[in-house]
RNA sequence: GGCCCCGUCAUCUAACGGUUAGGAUACGGCCCUUUCAAGGCCGCGAUACGGGUUCGAAUCCCGUCGGGGUCACCA
C-alpha cells in the first residue's frame, strides 16, 4: 500500500452538475479510500461571470446522490475541513500574495495589454498562419518607470507568469510517463485577472499545495496546460503532486462529452429514474475493469481491484444504452420492499414538476435514435408518475404496503424507476380509455372476446382471490375454458387484460387482478362487457 | 494550422511476447411464455495500415493514416 494520498475534484458552479464531475469524483476517491487518504471538494469559482447561484449546492447535492460525498470540503454542505477555506473566492488575499511573490522575484510582471491589442495580435498571427498564437511578451520588457506610470494612470492590468523559454519541460504523467513540451511554444499565461480574482492556473496550483495534495487526477483536457503548472511549481519553490491525466468521456462521435449530444447533467440522470448506484458502477466501468469479466459491482469491490495505473485511457464513449441496461440489472436486485421504497421517493422528487417534462419539439430532441426515443419516453413517464405523485405517497404513509404487491409484477420489466409508469396506474385507477381494438388482438374476435370476459368473469367470481394459491386456480381454469373454447390462452386472455388493465401491454394478467381483489376485477370486467356490448 | 494525447468487435472492455483474440451492451435468431419483460441457448462482429525487432507481435520500435484535446483576463 502506498501512502495516504490527498486527492480533490475541483468543479467550477457554472451550471447544472456534470456527469465528467462525477468520474472525477470516482476515481479520485477511489485513491483516497485505497491509500487511507482524502478526498476533497473545492469550489473553483473564480469566474464571476459565469457563476450560478445555486450551482455549488447541486453540485454537493448530486455527488452525495451518488456517494462520492468528499472528506472535506466547504463545511455548509458537509464536513468542512482542517485546510479550508474549500472555495477560491475566500482565499484571494493567498492569490495576490502568491502572485506578488512572483513579480517581487521577477517571475511574473504587470501587463497592461487591452483586450482589443490582444484580440488583434491573435488576429494577426491567425492570419499570418504563425504557428505560435498567443501573448508576445510586451509587457515583459515594461520599465520599472514605465510601470509605475500606468500603475499611477490607474490602468487596469493582470498578472501573466514569465514562462521560461529556453529548452524543454518534461513532466511526467502516471499513465503516460514523461511527457514532453518545448519551452519558447508556451506563453506568459494570465495568473491575477484585472478584476483581482486568479485564473485557475494560479488558483489550483496554490490551493493544491496549500492543501497538501499528492495526485492531481483530473480530465486530459488539462494536458496542454501541465507545462505551465509544473513551471508554476518550479517557480514557487514547491514539489508537484503526481499527474495522472483521466481520458475525457465522449458523445457517440468521439468527442468530448457535451450537453448538446447527450446528457450531461447529473440530475437528468436522478430524475430519468437512474439508481445513483447503477451510474456509479456505470462510471467506473470507464477506462476500468476487474478482473474475470465482473461488470457489476459495489463500491467495496471496486475498490477491492482498484489501481489507478490500470486505468485505460482510450476515451471511452458514455453509452446511455449500456447504462440501461445496468440499471435495469440493479432494479432486480434490489429487494421488494427497497425498490417500493425508491419508487416512493422517485415519485416524491417529481412532485409538481409535470410542466418540466413537458414534450420536446422536434428540433430539441436529440438526433440519436436510442436517446430521443428514450427523451420523448422519460418525459412521458415522468409526467404520469409526477399526476400519480401525491396518491402514491399518501395510499404508502397509510398503508405502506399498498405499492409492496405491485413490486414483484414490475420489478422484472423496469430498466429505470420512470418506466414504472407504463405499468402502475391501473392499480391506482379504472377509467381506461377502451378501444374497441385493444379487444381484439391477433387470432381473436369481437364474439370471442365477449364470451371469453364473461368466461374469466365466471371464473374469477368462483375463485378465491385472497387463497394464497388464487393464481394457480385461476390459472387452470382459464387454461381450461380457452382449451375448451379451442383457443390459446394468449388470444383468450387478451380482450381480459384489456378490460382490467386498459392496454394490451401489462404486468402478468392472474397476479394483477389478485392485487386488485375480487370486486374491482369484475367491476372492470363489467365495465368493458358494457363498453363492448355498446360497439355493435 | 501549431503543440499534445490516443487507436482491440458498432459500444464498454479482457488477453506475463506464445489464447481458435475472451466477456458485456446493442443487434439478429431460437427456446421459455399470458401481453410486455426477464431468463436460457445460438449467431453476427475487432487487434487501423505499412515496415521492422523476435523462433513467435494485439502486445516492443519507427512511419503512415484516423480520431480527440488544446491554443481566453473559462475552468
Amino acid at each position: 500500500m502506498t501512502n495516504p494520498a490527498r486527492v480533490r475534484v475541483a468543479p467550477s458552479p457554472t451550471g447544472d452538475p456534470h456527469v465528467g464531475t462525477a468520474y472525477m469524483a470516482l476515481f479520485n476517491k477511489a485513491m483516497a479510500d485505497t491509500t487511507g487518504g482524502k478526498f476533497l471538494l473545492r469550489i473553483e469559482d473564480t469566474d464571476r461571470a459565469r457563476y450560478v447561484a445555486d450551482s455549488e449546492r447541486q453540485i454537493f447535492e448530486a455527488l452525495k446522490w451518488l456517494g462520492l460525498d468528499p472528506d472535506e470540503g466547504p463545511p455548509e454542505h458537509g464536513p468542512g475541513g482542517p485546510v479550508g477555506p474549500y472555495r477560491q473566492s475566500e482565499r484571494l488575499p493567498m492569490y495576490r500574495k502568491a502572485a506578488e511573490e512572483l513579480i517581487a522575484a521577477g517571475k511574473a510582471y504587470r501587463c497592461y495589454c487591452s483586450e482589443d491589442r490582444l484580440e488583434t495580435l491573435r488576429k494577426i498571427q491567425q492570419a499570418e498562419k504563425s504557428k505560435l498564437i498567443g501573448y508576445d511578451g510586451l509587457c515583459r520588457s515594461l520599465t520599472p518607470d514605465q510601470v509605475r506610470q500606468n500603475e499611477a494612470a490607474g490602468k487596469p492590468s493582470v498578472v501573466r507568469f514569465k514562462l521560461r523559454k529556453e529548452g524543454d519541460i518534461d513532466v511526467q504523467d502516471l499513465f503516460r510517463g514523461t511527457l514532453k513540451f518545448i519551452g519558447n511554444e508556451q506563453q506568459d499565461a494570465v495568473l491575477l485577472k484585472s478584476d483581482g480574482y486568479p485564473t485557475y492556473h494560479l488558483a489550483n496550483i496554490v490551493d493544491d499545495h496549500a492543501m497538501g495534495i499528492t495526485h492531481v487526477i483530473r480530465a486530459e483536457e488539462w494536458i496542454p496546460s501541465l507545462p505551465l503548472h509544473f513551471e508554476l511549481y518550479r517557480a514557487f519553490g514547491w514539489e508537484a503532486p503526481v499527474f495522472a491525466h483521466m481520458p475525457l468521456l465522449r458523445n457517440k462521435d468521439k468527442s468530448k462529452i457535451s450537453k448538446r449530444k447527450n446528457p450531461t447533467s447529473l440530475l437528468w440522470y436522478r430524475d430519468a429514474g437512474f439508481l445513483p448506484e447503477a451510474l456509479r458502477n456505470f462510471l467506473g466501468l470507464m477506462g476500468f475493469s476487474l478482473p474475470n469479466d465482473q461488470e457489476i459491482f459495489t463500491y467495496a469491490e471496486f475498490l477491492q481491484n482498484f489501481d489507478l495505473k490500470k486505468v485505460n485511457i482510450g476515451g471511452p464513449i458514455f453509452d446511455l444504452q449500456k447504462l440501461h441496461w445496468l440499471n435495469g440489472e440493479y432494479i432486480r436486485r434490489l429487494d421488494d420492499r427497497e425498490l417500493e421504497r425508491r419508487l416512493v421517493d422517485y415519485c416524491k422528487l417529481l412532485l409538481g414538476r409535470e410542466h418540466e417534462f413537458a414534450d420536446l419539439p422536434e428540433d430539441q430532441l436529440p438526433q440519436e435514435t436510442f436517446l430521443k426515443d428514450f427523451e420523448q419516453k422519460r418525459r412521458r413517464w415522468s409526467r404520469t408518475l409526477g399526476t400519480l405523485a401525491a396518491e402514491i405517497m399518501t395510499s404508502y404513509e397509510v398503508n405502506p404496503n399498498l405499492l409492496l404487491p405491485i413490486i414483484p409484477l414490475i420489478k422484472e420489466r423496469l430498466h429505470t424507476l420512470a418506466e414504472a409508469a407504463d405499468y402502475i396506474p391501473m392499480f391506482f385507477t379504472n377509467e381506461f380509455a377502451y378501444t374497441r381494438e385493444m379487444f381484439i388482438p391477433k387470432k381473436q374476435t369481437m364474439e370471442g372476446a365477449i364470451l371469453a370476459l364473461k368466461e374469466v368473469r365466471t371464473i374469477v367470481d368462483r375463485v378465491d382471490l385472497t387463497d394464497p394459491a388464487a393464481k394457480e386456480a385461476l390459472d387452470a381454469a382459464c387454461r381450461e375454458t380457452s382449451e375448451a373454447m379451442g383457443q390459446k390462452l394468449g388470444p383468450f386472455l387478451g380482450p381480459v387484460r384489456a378490460a382490467i388493465t386498459g392496454a394490451t401491454v401489462s404486468p402478468p394478467l392472474m397476479e394483477s387482478m389478485i392485487v386488485l381483489g375480487k370486486d374491482e376485477t369484475l367491476k372492470r370486467i363489467d365495465n368493458a362487457l358494457n363498453f363492448l356490448a355498446l360497439q355493435g
